[in-house]
DNA sequence: TGCGTCCGATTGTCGGACAATGCAAAATGA
DNA sequence: TCATTTTGCATTGTCCGACAATCGGACGCA
């Protein structure tokens, strides 16, 4: 065949399978605002209608939007249109970054600021029905300081809660998928580190004192005390830092 | 039917359908390391007599995974297993907070530290080759500073650089899709306000020369002014911080 | 009105089919 | 022998038709 077209570097025609041209038409009209979250997407003998394709053809272009969120089916396995979730968003990200093989350090740089925004969020903006739920949390793990596993979960509701508390969107998808990579050492630093559990508790004492006070400064400290201590408390039990995040991590955020 | 099991608060039998039970025993085997990436992942006839269900069934399956980059389709169309992309979980990111309705207040809170640990991180890490690729861009924007479309496309691959001169996955991945949303409004900022072109440009240059002389402090400080000039340009462009981001972002990361 | 029943619509799954295309082995030529 | 072309096979993308399970709603009944 040689020269196939002299001149011509061979147009590399590249088609793009139909499937995937219906999910481009789908996800089009949600996002230019023409099909609004909730709306029904109609069902799939109408797509083919409209597509002009056959019906496993459209099945395929939907099952590429509906992981996303994009689509959804409900009880009824109707086809809706819907908003993308956020969870699991956080979740696909840190598990993509356990894939990559970021290493504890890159965590640790990010969660210190992400967290001190955070943290100041919460301070300003905190409602009393948040503090109220946060003082509860400290309750229940001054009870269970002696659980590690226990621990560990408190810990990670706490901060969910500070999350919330920050009424943040963009800085909570930015803060999560780091935040599920370093909460589950909570406990294995526990086990190695006798006095973790005690300044896990009083930091967050002084979080939600922060907050209470309104104390902008404050809360940035403890913030920044808080993730230092924790970048601690994980050398001391034996980890390195430039190590890359353990794959085991990916279970445990289901 | 009433009291259908006293006491049993109704199961709720919930069969999960077949193609995402082959999308969960595939992306199983992928985060447990049976499959590694790159390796292939078998043609659909394997997969179909593996699961013993029809060939439809699986292609729907493998459109779930399709979509996040577990499983990829090279360029003969065989199915390998992959890594999920990141470029596309950043724009996927960016694209749920504008679904979300998150507002440029939001995207400012946590595009300042994001920015700040960022120019942080390319202090202590950028390379002379990135360094200069860096002057080469401020070369570029001085030359080009009365286009307003090309200022912003000049400052989005500025930003894209420092990003890659912190060499921080996790970071990247934290700060991305609030770049990806902020940066567009540059070309906006720099039609309404004269100056503006003239601080972008301004502020790079100390972000090179605090990367040079390896001056953290310097470089927090000019992160935090760069973001906070973005804010002052974006209200005197006579945009409101508490208006959600506007869908028309979309548009522009795709 | 409240209830159970029935029917149509829709989805999930299956089997089979065929064209297009990429890949590798076989055939051809130097 | 080596390089190149041809051929054949495997695989994917797409289509068609079919059927069971199930959901929603209409209908009939009390």
């Amino acid at each position: 065949m040689g020269g196939r077209f002299p001149g011509n570097p061979l147009p590399r025609i590249r088609t793009t399978p139909a499937y995937r041209l219906v999910a481009e038409a789908i996800e089009k009209r949600i996002l230019s605002g023409e099909l609004r979250a909730g709306e029904p997407l109609g069902t799939e003998a109408e797509l083919v209608k409209q597509f002009g394709v056959n019906r496993s053809t459209v099945r395929e272009g939907i099952r590429l939007l509906e992981q996303s969120g994009l689509v959804r089916r409900d009880a009824s396995r109707r086809l809706w249109t819907g908003l993308p979730h956020y969870e699991r968003l956080a979740s696909r990200t840190s598990r993509a970054l356990v894939l990559h093989q970021a290493t504890f350090r890159e965590l640790y740089e990010a969660a210190l600021p992400l967290q001190i925004a955070t943290v100041q969020a919460a301070v300003e903006r905190a409602t009393p029905e948040i503090i109220e739920r946060l003082e509860a949390n400290i309750t229940r793990m001054e009870e269970a300081a002696s659980d590690p596993a226990a621990v560990a979960s408190l810990d990670r509701e706490f901060h969910a809660l500070v999350g919330e508390a920050a009424a943040n969107r963009v800085l909570q998808l930015a803060r999560e998928p780091s935040e599920m990579l370093v909460l589950p050492t909570t406990e294995l630093i526990s086990r190695h580190v006798p006095e973790a559990p005690a300044r896990v508790l009083h930091a967050h004492r002084m979080y939600v004192d922060a907050i209470k006070r309104r104390d902008v400064e404050a809360g940035r400290l403890w913030a920044r005390r808080h993730i230092e201590d924790w970048k601690k408390g994980f050398e001391r039990a034996g980890r390195s830092l430039d190590a890359p995040i353990d794959r085991l991590y990916l279970e445990l955020n289901r």
